[in-house]
DNA sequence: AAGTGGTCTAGACCACCTG
DNA sequence: AGGTGGTCTAGACCACTTA
């Protein structure tokens, strides 16, 4: 990087979405850093190059550089790992299945949970959706709806429905076939075969009550009370690319927060 | 600090929790940092000595205390204000009223709430309740019921009810008289008068349906479905000081959250 | 042994706030 | 002007991983 903090010449990189001119170096790594995840320079689950190399890279120090990916890894873009390298970010762990799901059992336990794919098809969005996704009216979505089952001792149990909306330019090979035959997290399947990394998301909680189709698919009585969650799902540069409604029979289990 | 990362004595300190003997140097820092908070050694919303005054207090450099703070800022126990110096964070702001209410209304606005207390009195905890704040057996606590209602164009509409559990042996004075004539946060009062700081929070969400004593104070049919929200929270070394239920009526507002 | 991230230091300078 | 937190550097050493 040939600018220093105090001796850049203004004016800066034309960007849509630019750092502003004159923020801290290590924000202006974090921003070069961001920009190559984004390109997709280094995929999810490898390693970026070592910090002393990036710093060599960008002429910096190497401790301006750590701070970047010190914000970063705080922001969960990457995973440092001492002694191995510092990687890209992935949801092919198993540990990070389901990786923005807060359910968890009344005993404290993580749930098991089954999915059963009911629908996947090409439609125009509810208007609601278009909005949140920022298509351009007319363009096209993906709907998948689907089950979680939790395995119980009476057998498989309904605990959530979910309700996906995509863009459609984005998953273009995206079908019911494909996610059927599908083995791991969802989120895996969307940054390996089409390159969109989810993020952070945004929820809306609501408490409803089950129509009666709503009930009939999570074999409830019709009237039931259901914790309504509806998720915005954002990928590099804020770039809304998932919405969602899940509804979550909430009488063995609960949605979990932590406040700070 | 007369200890050094590499040179310390083994064995350490006997306190009941304290940290593991080899901690990096800032963590115990931060650690001395947290006892000070604690003893009331300083006060919500003042300043902490500066850096280089811990710095050289601790027998570290400036650059060890500030990774100490910068966890603790991180963790909203101090609040830095460049240039003037780094505070005990405190529920005395404005801008934290209602620290860990996550209820927002449709529009995306922040809602006007007013409080309306329904009941203050000191009773023996249900057991779920005592074994949340971990009450001795016999140990008495402190119920306080109320109301947060927002204005509409309609007038005052119920939002929220709310069911509070204090341990008795730390809110001795606390009655609904005093309850009555605070103005400000709930959670100021707590650090004023009784030395009681909420540092963070767990819930607990789930849907339910009103039952009739809940519809009547929440001016909604019966049956209408409320979003159950469960809070335990905690304040210096872990330790749950408030287990509350709050029901929200979700029809015109929704719980907000981010994940990352 | 070599490479990686993790910690710690010492010193310089900047940006912001107050008197 | 002087104090505070914020940024940046350069170098040392430690802890962990891999070969």
């Amino acid at each position: 990087m040939s600018e220093t903090p105090s001796g850049a010449a203004p004016g800066g990189l034309a960007a849509p979405a630019p750092a502003p001119a004159f923020s801290p170096l290590y924000q202006q790594i974090k921003s070069l850093l961001v920009r190559s995840l984004q390109a997709g320079e280094w995929q999810p689950g490898q390693a970026i190059p070592s910090e002393t190399e990036l710093a060599a890279r960008f002429g910096v120090s190497q401790g301006t550089v750590r701070k970047a990916i010190d914000e970063m890894a705080a922001g969960n873009l990457l995973v440092r790992r001492q002694g191995k390298g510092t990687f890209v970010a992935t949801h092919a762990e198993q540990a990070t299945q389901f990786r923005f799901l807060r359910l968890t059992a009344d005993d404290g336990s993580t749930p098991t949970l089954q999915r059963r794919l009911l629908d996947c098809r090409r439609m125009r969005a509810p208007l609601e959706v278009s909005r949140a996704l920022l298509l351009k009216s007319g363009e096209p979505a993906v709907q998948v709806r689907r089950l979680l089952l939790a395995s119980t001792p009476e057998g498989l149990q309904p605990v959530v429905l979910d309700d996906l909306w995509l863009p459609g330019g984005l998953f273009k090979g995206l079908t019911a076939e494909r996610l059927a035959a599908w083995r791991g997290p969802l989120y895996r399947l969307f940054e390996a075969e089409f390159a969109v990394q989810m993020i952070r998301a945004e929820e809306e909680l609501r408490a409803v009550v089950a129509t009666a189709a709503d009930a009939e698919l999570l074999a409830v009585a019709l009237g039931t009370p259901l914790l309504s969650v509806a998720r915005l799902s954002f990928t590099y540069g804020d770039r809304p690319v998932e919405w969602r409604r899940g509804l979550y029979l909430t009488t063995a289990h609960h949605y979990r927060n932590e406040l700070h």
